[in-house]
DNA sequence: CTCGTTTTTGCGGGAACCCGCAAAACTTGA
DNA sequence: TCAAGTTTTGCGGGTTCCCGCAAAAACGAG
């Protein structure tokens, strides 16, 4: 018996997938879908799955929290996720919770039938995995390229994104508050808050922590989700930095 | 001849809103679509039109943007917005170009086929205004409410997201430093940042500021294209408190 | 182990923010 | 026009943030 599983919250795309999948010259014998992240955790835990589709995008939980779910539970469940956008935001997400050898796709919502048949076959079947390519120029993000955001930074970005002063984020971080400024610093430095404006009488236009808030929404860096689950994150576990 | 628009990315919707049309009792001759706002807004100029339905989230430009061009050249057409999600950003974005007495109609895409034909009829033909449900919460907001923000704060609330110091905030709308201030806590204290927790130590774990832009976003009073938005508003005109 | 590199930390001071208090200025309605 | 209510402003001081400088600590080859 060979199962998938689609999550989608949106009537119209989820009926997109299961056309797809149909026509696809796969071994499917059963499609249960899902639309939203709970209830894609629990359908993966009860039934055998040989695959899901995952949007990005759900009430409840998000696909990334979902596949971390499954992946927990099964690692080698191949798993494409299916986003609107190319946020840098979501790359990362989902980067950060891919197991080693795990084999999954991300595709945009914006890839024509065709490329998304290709997509399923390849991940499902042949076990390869495919990067949309307006995707992959974010991939190999995180390392210490010259102007992308470190891990660490990316993570400092998080903590004054849900509003921690530096006296937290140092208590959280198990650091000193100095360092957390100087983290700080290098973060400005990358979003390009260099030079700054000033007003006509010399003062500073923007404050740079807002900014750099302002500044990381805009280029896609995180969104209103990640900062939520940033949020709660913290809320369930406010000093993650000792034990980690 | 009798003319609508659509305007929609993506494909699937867009082609659902031109199946509904066409099977809804209304006099439609002709159908043109956009993809983007600025199509939509061009699109509008250049036909002479009997109602538009646009999507909020598009690029280029919103459904707010279009809808306040084409409102500008014509009040009197009919518009429908057609949008994702019921957050108080985008229906604030909307009651703030809706001119007086303009037909216009607030519809969720998880309406049903039916729903939306309904609707479509009312705001086309009998020039109703018609309000989903879950958007009608967040109408009647703006005014003077107990917990709600009025315009002021709403403003006030995104030069902050934007990342403007108390100071660029006051020469911008024309007020002093301590008024900037002064409202800022009338926000802080809506938004409920008012029993903030404090470390052991009995230092602060938020810092206001940031804290509000955070509340602010989970609780979908903003979201990052409203700060988008505010912030090419800014650009283009640093002090419009002045004239205004 | 040792040397160069990176990261963390302390120090210090200036700028920006937060906010209670109360007077001044503006609104509104009778 | 006057009184009551609201908003704006100034003052003052305590916090927090921002950041240059340089020493200390940690890290990584050779």
């Amino acid at each position: 018996m060979s199962t998938y599983l689609i999550a989608e919250d949106d009537v119209l795309h989820r009926g997109f997938l299961r056309e797809v999948i149909a026509l696809g010259e796969i071994d499917c014998e059963q499609v249960i879908e899902a639309e939203n992240g709970e209830d894609a955790i629990r359908l993966a835990h009860e039934h055998e799955l040989k695959g899901a589709i995952l949007d990005l995008q759900m009430p409840k939980k998000t696909g990334v929290q979902a596949a971390k779910a499954i992946w927990a539970e099964n690692p080698a469940m191949p798993i494409i996720f299916w986003s609107n956008y190319a946020d840098e935001a979501y790359v990362r997400g989902v980067a950060r919770i891919v197991p080693a050898g795990a084999t999954y796709g991300y595709l945009l919502k914006t890839a024509s039938k065709d490329r998304l048949r290709r997509a399923i076959q390849c991940v499902f079947v042949e076990g390869q995995n495919i990067i949309d390519r307006e995707v992959r120029g974010l991939q190999k993000r995180g390392q210490k390229g010259s102007d992308e955001l470190t891990e660490v930074e990316y993570e400092i970005l998080l903590d004054i994104s849900i509003g921690l002063t530096d006296q937290a984020i140092a208590a959280r971080r198990n650091m000193s508050m100095r360092s957390v400024q100087g983290r700080l610093q290098q973060l400005y430095a990358k979003l390009g808050l260099t030079s700054l404006p000033l007003m006509p009488d010399g003062r500073a236009v923007f404050n740079s922590r807002s900014r750099a808030v302002a500044l990381a929404l805009s280029s896609r860096i995180i969104n209103s989700k990640t900062i939520e689950i940033a949020e709660s994150e913290y809320q369930q576990d406010p000093d993650r930095g000792l034990r980690k």
